[in-house]
DNA sequence: GATACGTGGTT
DNA sequence: TAACCAAGTAT
């Protein structure tokens, strides 16, 4: 009888894992359900290589759940600066008060998909890794791996109703943490998006999408939208070695994170180019910076004042302007005014 | 289902 | 270099 999907993949899986920081040797069960968590959440939308230090960062300052619940949110929003995608952060610290609440995480798939920022993946996924529950775990590695392993040619996201039908087939009863990672190993390091290297793959005898001779046509996608280009200003207000920092407002972009002023620009129009203090600015030049949906040349104006501006905000040391958590944007910008 | 939401690495 | 893409979620 033929080896299963899910056997060639574990016994791949148990020479071949890759070690990270946040991961058990394959098939040794002590996992602590928060760093599972903790690093399901960065890894969202984000590669392995930027997670790594901010990862060793969290840990070692908020070692367990009911230190990250203890922490104020402005914090955990600061540390997380760079990593992209802020409401992960806003989300994280709700959860981990719910769970610093309950007294410990639920153990449950569908009780760690009540918990904000975990969706259906990650909820799969903490439930396979950290308890050992056999749960369906689709992130983008599977979606590649399945399609082409069974050469499914609907276009996505049509095809993910297919693809997790497939991967529930395949997924084994015991072990589907492990066989969850592999899954995403194989899809890293193996079955990549555009060069696969079908050679070292061990499920290729069983491919069907490599049988067509042509893998990397699946999974089918969409064609991508084109990004349209906004223009803004951000204005550094400088009084005795201090700039004035702002808190974005609401969930939009960046919310939640310090800032330097602008002109309100957004994703969707141009800013007004009207400044928060009367002039005159000095015209320091402009950064470039790429969102999910639009390029952004940001204008940077500079003045120095005595006055405090209107609204809410702080002066920030300059000296100490890297603990500010300034998302990658505004820290361009600063590296501008202060080069 | 479509859209909003960051950033940095890779090709 | 400009796309493309990454361990997705919320609305």
């Amino acid at each position: 009888m033929a080896a299963t999907v899910s056997d060639t993949l574990l016994d791949w899986y148990d020479k071949h894992a890759r070690e990270l920081p946040w991961r058990a040797r394959p098939g040794v069960p002590p996992t602590d359900p928060y760093r599972v968590w903790l690093s399901e959440v960065m890894l969202q939308q984000t590669t392995v290589a930027a997670v790594k230090p901010y990862f060793a960062a969290f840990t070692m300052r908020w070692p367990d759940v009911a230190a990250l619940a203890a922490a104020p949110e402005e914090e955990v929003m600061a540390a997380w600066a760079g990593l992209g995608y802020y409401s992960r952060a806003r989300n994280l610290v709700k959860a981990a008060r719910e769970v610093a609440a309950l007294g410990r995480f639920p153990d449950t798939e569908a009780g760690l998909r009540a918990l904000p920022g975990l969706g259906d993946y990650t909820a799969a996924a903490v439930a396979a890794i950290a308890f050992g529950r056999r749960a369906v775990v689709v992130d983008a590695n599977v979606e590649r791996v399945v399609a082409r392993l069974f050469a499914i040619d609907t276009p996505l996201p049509a095809a993910r109703k297919a693809i997790r039908e497939r991967t529930d087939a395949v997924t084994p009863d015991s072990r589907a943490g492990d066989f969850a990672q592999a899954m995403m190993d194989l899809g890293a390091t193996i079955c990549t998006p555009r060069e696969p290297r079908c050679l070292l793959c061990p499920l290729s005898e069983t491919c069907e999408g490599r049988r067509t001779g042509e893998p990397t046509r699946f999974p089918v996608k969409p064609a991508r939208k084109a990004k349209p280009q906004r223009r803004g200003t951000a204005f550094w207000i400088e009084r005795e070695g201090s700039v004035w920092l702002v808190r974005r407002e609401g969930e939009g972009m960046l919310a939640g994170m310090r800032a330097l002023p602008d002109d309100g620009w957004t994703a969707r129009a141009d800013g007004t180019d009207a400044a928060p203090l009367e002039g005159p600015w000095t015209d320091i030049g402009a950064v470039r910076h790429g969102f999910t949906h639009a390029d952004l040349e940001l204008a940077v104006r500079r003045i120095e004042t005595a006055s405090t501006p209107p609204g809410e905000g702080e002066w920030w040391p300059i000296e100490s302007l890297d603990g500010a958590g300034l998302p990658t944007l505004f820290a361009k910008a600063a590296r501008l005014v202060l080069a």
